[in-house]
RNA sequence: GCGGGUGUAGCUCAAUGGUAGAGCAGAAGCCUUCCAAGCUUAUGACGGGGGUUCGAUUCCCCUCACCCGCUCCA
């Protein structure tokens, strides 16, 4: 049984230290939360596994990692200063928002009412002065999404990688919303993190490339352990697609509070490198896009019989922080093992386990059990399978049950046989079906090679 | 931002107009102890600010944060 509700994932992370609420100590700050020590290693791992997907395992993938800060010529023509910005209008009578441009007459589009509140600006992007001298003269934005570096480098990463459609550049960084309403966790924040391919094809095939991604990332995050029966593929309707999207598939997971989007797939056609390049006139563009005087290069890329086209684009983005309450979501698993004794299991993916191996003494006050533990540990970290802790509780049905809620695969127990016996064994119990095996400690290293990186 | 709800130790909860009690977790120690709820010891809280009051954790106001609905999106 997967987690029923967000106050047991919640209480999980804190007490665990995967998450906490940022600036806690002075009552927080609205949706923006810190990944702890167990957290930071989850998300790492989640991120990996994304970027050795998009990036190591496929031949027509670069990654990039652009700045947060942004000149505000990259959001004005990117159409962000437009539609992130919306005077927005509160009826008060049936408690309505709407934007100031969609009242007709001093009317409530939903009850009529004309009881309505002045516009007040919406700026979803945060603005942040650039320079010592605060004065309003030199502004700057921090980036609404990853995306828009990722066109704005297009040229340079063609002309230093030799690419030719179709292609793709991914890049995994921190973005910022000014979200009206955050919500609900780690779902909907005002700083996140994201992780986005751009993936650039010849004009006329985006829409198969659409669905190559669309099961191409499905399959992925059933890599990852969501299981298919929880995830969902909302097609967005026409009227409800963001500005620049022809189309636009969601990937949706059975969060603790309901199916939400986990990933978008748009088809972003050319309207990016569009709105970006100069010379928009030479282009052929089909999206209808902004005149751009400012801009000093051509976003285009030559096709196989010589001549300049500006690629459509497919973009896979997913939320990290998604990913990680997902991940979690499927993973918490409570199991009862009779007579009134049950336990907590995060049954994560083994590559996704913050701590993959946990060696732990049978009885810590022992010195030579002590020191065979530290000595084990040791050894094992060269295998470079992640983070192997030592456990230092005194019981050892505790430390597993400890373990079992952090996700931890592997428990390896050093006893009084290991120090007693020759050769030199311990035990290792398995976290899913809490059987043990008693492996010599001149194979552990193998043992956990195949196990972890077979 | 609007409407509704919540806020007591790290977590889960209790009591009270006279400044708070427990379980678990955490720390130190004990026990040849392989699957939590053995033993000992020390430690730990009324989200923040203001008001009413002789006195407020308790009543009122403001604020902050979280949860539900509207809304928004990765």
């Amino acid at each position: 049984m997967a987690a029923t509700t967000m106050d047991q994932l919640v209480s999980l992370c804190k007490r665990r230290g995967f998450i906490f609420q940022n600036s806690d100590i002075y009552g927080g700050l609205q949706g923006v939360y810190d990944y702890g020590p167990l957290g930071v290693e989850l998300k790492n791992n989640l991120k990996a596994a994304w970027w050795r997907s998009m990036v190591y395992e496929r031949d027509d993938v670069e990654g990039l990692d652009a700045a947060i800060l942004t000149n505000k010529k990259v959001l004005q023509y990117s159409g962000h200063e437009d539609t992130f910005s919306d005077p927005m209008t509160d009826c008060r009578k049936c408690k309505g928002r709407f934007r100031a441009d969609h009242i007709k007459d001093g009317k409530c589009p939903n009850c009529g009412s004309t009881d309505l509140t002045e516009p007040r600006p919406f700026n979803l992007m945060f603005k942040t002065s650039i320079g010592p001298v605060d004065d309003g003269s030199s502004f700057g934005y921090l980036r609404p999404e990853t995306a828009q570096a990722i066109f704005t480098q297009f040229k340079n990463v063609v002309d230093s990688t030799s690419r030719k459609l179709p292609f793709g550049i991914a890049q995994i960084g921190k973005s910022f919303r000014n979200e009206i309403t955050p919500r609900n966790f780690i779902f909907r924040v005002r700083e996140f993190e994201q992780a986005e391919l751009e993936y650039f094809v010849m004009p006329g095939e985006d829409e198969k490339w659409h669905e190559i991604w669309k099961e191409a990332r499905i399959k992925w995050w059933e890599e990852q352990g969501l299981k298919r029966e929880n995830i969902n593929i909302y097609t967005t309707p026409k009227e409800d697609l963001a500005h620049y999207a022809k189309a636009c598939y969601d990937i949706e997971y059975r969060f603790p509070h309901g199916m939400e989007e986990l990933e978008g797939i748009a088809n972003r056609t050319d309207y990016d490198l569009g709105n970006h390049t100069k010379a928009q006139e030479e282009m052929n563009l089909t999206s209808h896009c902004h005149p751009n005087p400012d801009s000093t290069q051509k976003l285009c890329i030559m096709d196989d019989n010589n001549k300049w086209v500006i690629p459509f684009v497919i973009e896979p983005s997913m939320g990290v922080d998604r990913g990680v309450l997902a991940v979690m979501t499927e993973a918490y698993t409570e199991e009862d093992l009779g007579e009134g004794n049950s336990r907590i299991v995060l049954k994560l993916k083994k590559h996704l386990a913050p701590i993959k191996v946990a060696v732990i003494p049978l009885k810590k006050n022992n010195e030579q059990i002590m020191n065979k533990c530290h000595e084990i540990k040791q050894s094992l970290l060269k295998l470079g399978i992640g983070r192997v802790a030592l456990e230092n509780t005194g019981n050892i049905g505790k430390a597993y049950r400890r373990h079992d809620e952090i996700g931890t695969p592997l428990c390896i127990t050093v006893d009084f046989d290991t120090i007693e016996k020759e050769p030199e064994s311990v035990t290792i119990r398995d976290r899913d079906t809490m059987e043990q095996t008693r492996v010599n400690v001149a194979d552990l290293k193998e043992y956990l090679r195949n196990y972890f990186l077979d």
